[in-house]
Order: C-alpha cells, then structure tokens, then sequence
DNA sequence: CTGCTTGCAAACTCTTTGCAGAGCT
DNA sequence: AGCTCTGCAAAGAGTTTGCAAGCAG
C-alpha cells in the first residue's frame, strides 16, 4: 500500500508525465479499497472528470501494474479483472455469493509447501482466498450483487 | 477427481445425453492434468475429431461446471478461463513465468481465519496459492510460454 | 518546443446466443 | 418420432491499438 505522492514518484521516475487523468486515477485508487474493475475505476472517474477515456484509465492501469502500485487480482469475476491497491503480502475474504472482496493481512504460519511438493519450483510467495457469504447475503437469498458501487 | 464413468452419470441424471462430442471432451479434460483453457480444450478434442465446434465445447464445459464435475480456476491468464478436472479440496502452485498450474493435495493446519478476521462472512472453504518459477523456466531467462501443449 | 498523452474509433480476443439441420435414445 | 444437440455466424463483453490533436515538462 502506498501513498498518492509516492506512486506519482514511481511515475515519474518510469518517465511518464503526471496528467490530470493519471494524478485522477491514482487518487481514486487510494481512496477505494473494494479491488474495482476497470469500468468501475472509469466510471467513477468519469463522474468527476467526464470527458477521460476508458483507453486512459485502461493505460494507466496498466502502468500502475507495471510500476508495482497495483496487482491484478486472481478473481474472476463478471465485469473483468479486479485492481488491487494494496501490493504487500496478504490474503483475501472473498463472498461466494456478490464477490465482495476484504484484504486480511494476518500471518498464518506453517502455510510453507514442503519440499517434496515443490517439484523442483523456486518459491516466491503465496496467497491464501478465503470463501464465505458475507453478512448481508446471509440476510436474503439474493442473487449476485456487483461489488459496492 | 472424479472418472470418466461417474461424469457421464452425471451428465444422464441431469437429462443430458451422452453425444461423442460430449464424450470426447469429458475423456480428454480426464486425461489432462494441465488447466486447459477452452480453446486449449477445443484444439486438443479437435485434433481428434476436426467437425467439433467452438460452441460445442464452450456449452458442454458450462454443462460440466454446473454438474459439478469441473471447477473454474480464479487464475486470470492471456486465453481465457482455465478449468479443473479436481474438484476436490485442494490448493495449487503457479509458475509466474509460464502459468504452468500443478495441484497440490496436501493439507495445511492453522490456516482457518479467527473470528476477529471474519467480519461476519460465513465461511465456506478456502484455497492457497503457491506462485515460484518452474524448473524450466529457471533454466533460460525464457518469456511467457502458454501452459504445456 | 518536443515528445509523451489523450480520446476516438476500430480491431481483437474470449464467450454467448439464435437458428436450421442433424443425431441420439 | 421427438426432442436435444450441433455447428455456423453474428452479437456481446472486455481490452488493446492506430492515429491526429493536445498538453506536460
């Protein structure tokens, strides 16, 4: 998880020029923590700044990614591949039901995969996703709801 | 994991009949062990029989998920969605270069999620992600290669 | 000023749908 | 025979690309 100033700074140093729609996007970014889609990073910046494009919001996002400020979230889900803003080691709390999506960043320990079952993989990380149905599914038997708008 | 028999059953109780398209496809997803996406499925079952169609193997996969004899994979991968044949509790180690996806049957304790974590989610079951680089893509500093063809 | 960026439209990829004819049981 | 399934083509969703005009540095 970083600040607004230093993912500009990230930018910056990559090159890239720090527009209105980029400086937009990433603010947007820290403020939301619901892992958006990028029609939902578009359609929330386009309710500020109406005239961005959906091929801006789709480029910087890609930057984003390939600076380290964002990671594309394993998560299929209709609506196309979620953002996450938050780039440490940590896990996910996922509802089977809407797809709502919680960061858990607790440590679990013994989670590290023995050696016999690493076939001959050079270990980086991994990643736990926990599936449950949120409390507001519990409630009706609703269908599937986008994540929070 | 279930055989080819007990899918076929399946696809009988649920009032559907037992085509050579459908067949071929269930015998192939029995056979391979890599997450094909669909049109890996679709190449593989056409080298077999060249007149399938696209859309023959893109409804019987939906058939196969909703029977429960197949499993989406949440990897978002250039290709499409993957499918596993395993639909049992299990986890999974990715190579980040080349997405090569093995499973991994071994059980992991502490990883239930305490109750000050569950912000009130109902759980239903959860799943590691083990992400290192595979033995061959140690060797060459290769790019990405599409799963094992 | 210079060159990266923007935004439009069109191309592309993956998947679903409509429909006429073929095939399973 | 009856009803489902197949396969084609076209539509749909999500994302990328080409290009002329605009703006950051």
């Amino acid at each position: 998880m970083q600040t607004v100033q230093a993912i500009v700074e990230s930018l910056r140093r990559r090159g890239l020029k720090i527009t209105p729609q980029r400086r937009a996007i990433v603010e947007l970014l820290e403020r939301d923590r619901s892992h958006p889609t990028a029609e939902a990073v578009y359609r929330r910046v386009a309710a500020a700044m109406p005239d961005v494009s959906r091929t801006t919001v789709y480029n910087t996002l890609r930057e984003l990614v390939e600076v380290g400020a964002l990671d594309p979230v394993d998560d299929r889900v209709e609506g196309g591949v979620r953002y996450d803003t938050n780039t440490d080691h940590h896990h996910h709390l996922s509802c089977i039901r809407c797809h709502a999506l919680i960061d858990i960043t607790r440590d679990f320990k013994g989670v590290a995969l023995p050696a016999e079952d690493c076939r001959g993989y050079q270990m980086v990380k991994h990643q736990i996703t926990f599936y449950g149905i949120c409390p507001d599914c519990q409630k009706g038997p609703s269908g599937s709801v986008p994540p929070a708008s």
